[in-house]
DNA sequence: TTCAAAATCAATCATATGATTGATTCATGA
DNA sequence: TCATGAATCAATCATATGATTGATTTTGAA
C-alpha cells in the first residue's frame, strides 16, 4: 500500500492543498479536463476524503475561485496613494502581475478557465468579477493620481485607460500566449500613450 | 412521434448545422460542458447522426475551430493598404470585431473557450493562434502605414501597440464582460495615445 | 490511558457520456 | 420503377465520473 505523503493533516491545510493541486490540474490540462479523482489523487488521498473535506465538485471550484482571488490580493502592491510618483505605482502595478504570472502562473490560468463557468456558477463569476473590477480601479485611480500629477495626459479618460491596460496585460495570462518577453514593450507601449507631452514645465519623476 | 425539423439534410450542410449549434451550446454553457448529445439534440438530430457526420468529439472541437475562424475571417474588412488613410482603417477593422461582438457573440465566446484548450488539441491551437497572429498583424500593419502617413507617433512600435489594441478588445468578447458600452471609449482612448502630436511644428529636436 | 471527534480509506452506487451496431427511411440516377 | 448509396434512428455498450456508505486509523483533550 501506497504511504502517505501527508497522513491526517488538518481541515483547513488540507482544503489548501486540494485547492491548489485543483489549480495545477487546471493549468495543465484545463478547467473542461478537471476530475476530482485526479484532484484527490495529486494531493494524496482518496477520493471520499476529498469529499469530507470539500463536499462537491461546485464546492470546490467555488474553493479555487475563492483561494485565486486571495492569493492574486497577497500579491498587490500598496494601495494607490496619491503622494508617491504615478508612474512609479503604474509599474509597480504591472511588475506585481508580471512577477505572479512567472511565479505562480496556475492564477491567472485558473482565473482565465473559470470564466468558463460565469453563465452556470454566478457565484464564481461574482468572485472573479469583483477582483477584476478592483483591479481595474486600482489602475484608474493611478492614472487619476497622475493626471493631478501633470505626468499623464489632462485629457485622459482614467477608466477607459485602465480598462486597455488591464485588458491588453491580460492577454499574456492565456495558456496559448507566447512567453513573456513581449510583456515590458507592450505596457511601455501604452504607458507611453498616457504620457503628458513633454516641454513644459512639467517634472518627470 | 417527433417531427424531425431538418430531415436529410446533406453533409456539408448538417456539418455546419452541427458546428453552429455547438457554438451556441458553448456560449450559453462553457466548453466545459460541451457534451455531443446536447449539440445533437439542438441540431434536431440522433446521436449516432451525428456521428455520421462528424466522428468524435475531437473532430467536432475541430470543425467548431475551423468553422469559428472562417466565419471570423469572412467578417474582416479590406487588408490593410497604404493607400487609404490609417485612422479610417484602424477603425473599420475595430467596427468590423465590435459588429461580430453584438451578431455573433458565439464566435468570440468559442475563440477565447477553445483557446483554453491548446495544451491538449495542438491542431485546435494551431487553428487559432494562426489566425490570432494575423489578426493582430493587420493592426501591426495599419499602424505603421498610419506612420508613414504621419498620422501616428513616429516612436509607435507596431507590433507592441497591435498586442496591446488587440488584446483590449479581446477582453470585450469574455462573456462576464459588462457589455460593449465601453468598447468605444476604451478604442478611442489607445487610439488617442497612438496619435502623433497634433500640427504644431512638433520636430523640436 | 481512554475515548470521542477528526481524518482517512476501500468498496460501491447511480448516472453521464462518448461511441458503436444494425436496421430503416429517403433521394436520385438509370 | 427500382436499385443503390446517403442519411437517419433506436438500442446498446464500455467506461468515466461525481458521490455515498460504513469501517478504520489517528489525534488530542480529559
Amino acid at each position: 500500500m501506497i504511504t502517505h505523503s501527508q497522513p491526517y493533516v488538518r481541515k483547513d491545510e488540507r482544503r489548501a492543498m486540494i485547492a491548489q493541486a485543483a489549480r495545477e490540474l487546471i493549468l495543465e490540462n484545463g478547467y473542461a479536463a478537471l476530475r476530482t479523482r485526479d484532484v484527490a489523487a495529486r494531493v494524496g488521498i482518496n477520493i471520499s476524503t476529498l469529499h469530507f473535506h470539500v463536499p462537491s465538485k461546485t464546492a470546490l471550484v467555488a474553493l479555487v475561485a475563492e483561494t485565486t482571488r486571495d492569493s492574486f490580493l497577497a500579491m498587490l502592491p500598496p494601495a494607490p496613494d496619491p503622494a508617491r510618483p504615478a508612474r512609479v505605482q503604474l509599474r509597480a502595478e504591472a511588475q506585481a502581475y508580471r512577477d505572479s504570472l512567472r511565479d505562480r502562473p496556475e492564477l491567472a490560468a485558473c482565473f482565465m478557465q473559470l470564466t468558463q463557468t460565469s453563465g452556470i456558477e454566478p457565484n464564481v463569476a461574482a468572485v472573479l468579477e469583483s477582483f477584476t473590477r478592483g483591479w481595474c480601479q486600482r489602475y484608474a485611480d493611478i492614472l487619476a493620481i497622475g493626471q493631478a500629477q501633470e505626468v499623464f495626459r489632462a485629457d485622459l479618460s482614467p477608466f477607459p485607460a485602465a480598462i486597455a491596460m488591464t485588458g491588453a496585460l491580460t492577454a499574456f495570462g492565456h495558456r496559448g500566449s507566447n512567453g513573456l518577453e513581449m510583456f515590458w514593450p507592450v505596457f511601455d507601449e501604452i504607458e507611453r500613450g498616457f504620457l503628458a507631452a513633454p516641454g513644459k514645465e512639467e517634472s518627470v519623476r
